[in-house]
DNA sequence: GCATAATGGTCTTTCGAAGG
DNA sequence: CCTTCGAAAGACCATTATGC
């Protein structure tokens, strides 16, 4: 077995799209079972896929052969070897391709080989889209398409979205729930200051009203507020969306937000207190599109960044125990915890399920696809 | 109302250090 | 030197909010 994630020897040996969905047809009907995890099934389904192709006689280049474009590999795909990258296709009225890293049909180089400049572009890379049928447990479709059919099919990938992260590493996580009270606090930005009331106040906007001057709590009044309410709290609900949910709900009553109050997506979370909230039971924080890593403007009137937004992070167990609490402004999330270097982005393009749905049985490459635009 | 952009957060993989 | 381990990094898929 050679080790898929290294450039083939030669780009001319390396499968066709056609071969590609040959040699995958007998995935056809064979069993899948899928986890409750995403992110386990589609890493479950790539090694069939691997196996399924890697016959022994995949050449994979020296890996003195090459260089890497991008840095630390970022976005180069798992099955480079097979100039492919697999996706598992579940439910709904459409499948969402995310492509992490690169811009898929596009010159954008990935590879160059040493001894003739040759280079793996990104739209060289062929997905394949395999989608299973969740009574049935088993593959049911395959399709391997080129970036340029699916751009061509169902239209160009959309602006990418930005995703910035933040680790807490255990020992850390372990000294926040050693502390007593289980806390980890750092006061307002002197930028945040100049807008906070002082002392305690009855709240009579609503969590969606853009945040006013004079009228935001100070951070320490927030951490008399809920901090020692919610240490020992347990989130009863399973999934994490969800959980994230129920902690802003509970955050914002417990400041004075009326119960009936509705959430409000985007950045903050409770944009009139300039908050945004947490549940962590996983080491990485995804921080989303904003980050204080990247201190962007939030609120030009007030001059805040999101430097200045506060943050509540609950650390809970994986039962939703909340066993510890870091609330601090943005500028000080780094004093504690590690930002991930870099930004990373995904690329987005809906793919209608029906485009699926309409070979299923098979295991097709670049279909004719009447359905199209 | 629809397609796109964004949020959601955990999981796998990788990498370098420590241990045998 | 090889293996193991933990921390860091990268990526995964589902779903919802948003903007036209």
């Amino acid at each position: 077995m050679s080790d898929l994630s290294f450039p083939p020897a030669n780009i001319s040996d390396v499968m066709s799209g056609q071969k590609l969905a040959d040699r995958l047809y007998p995935l056809i009907g064979t069993k899948f079972s899928l986890t409750k995890n995403p992110r386990t099934n589609g890493s479950a389904l790539r090694k069939i896929i691997s196996k399924q192709l890697d016959d022994g006689r995949i050449q994979i280049a020296d890996k003195n052969d090459f260089e890497i474009v991008p840095v630390r590999k970022k976005g180069v795909p798992k099955l480079l070897a097979c100039l492919a990258d697999s996706y598992i296709v579940t439910t709904g009225n459409s499948y969402n391709l995310q492509v992490w890293n690169r811009f898929p049909n596009t010159s954008n180089v990935l590879v160059r080989y040493k001894k003739d400049n040759t280079l793996i572009k990104c739209d060289d890379i062929r997905f394949i889209l395999v989608q299973i049928d969740t009574n049935k447990q088993q593959i049911k479709t395959i399709i391997v398409a080129t970036p340029q059919y699916i751009v061509d099919n169902f239209g160009v990938f959309g602006v990418p979205t930005m995703k910035y992260q933040l680790i807490i590493a255990e020992t850390k996580r372990k000294e926040i729930t050693g502390l007593f009270p289980k806390c980890l606090f750092f006061n307002d930005t002197p930028n945040m200051t100049a807008h906070t009331q002082h002392g305690d106040f009855n709240i009579t906007d609503s969590i969606s009203t853009s945040p006013q001057s004079g009228k935001l709590l100070p951070l320490k009044v927030i951490k008399s507020k809920v901090v020692s309410s919610l240490l020992g709290r347990k989130l009863i609900n399973a999934d994490t969306k969800t959980r994230g949910q129920e902690l802003e709900r509970l955050v914002a009553t417990l400041l004075g937000y009326q119960v009936d109050d509705p959430l409000v997506g985007g950045y903050p979370d409770i944009p009139n207190q300039l908050l945004e909230i947490k549940v962590q039971d996983s080491p990485t924080v995804d921080l989303g599109k904003y980050s204080p890593s990247n201190p962007v403007v939030i609120d030009a009137n007030l001059n805040i960044t999101t430097e200045d937004v506060r943050y509540l992070i609950a650390l809970t167990d994986k039962s939703g125990n909340i066993e510890g609490i870091s609330l601090c402004p943005g500028n000080k999330l780094g004093d504690s915890f590690t930002f991930v270097n870099g930004t990373s982005y995904k690329c987005q393009r809906s793919i209608p399920m029906n485009f699926l749905e309409s070979f299923s049985g098979k295991s097709v490459f670049n279909p004719k696809y009447p359905g199209n635009q």
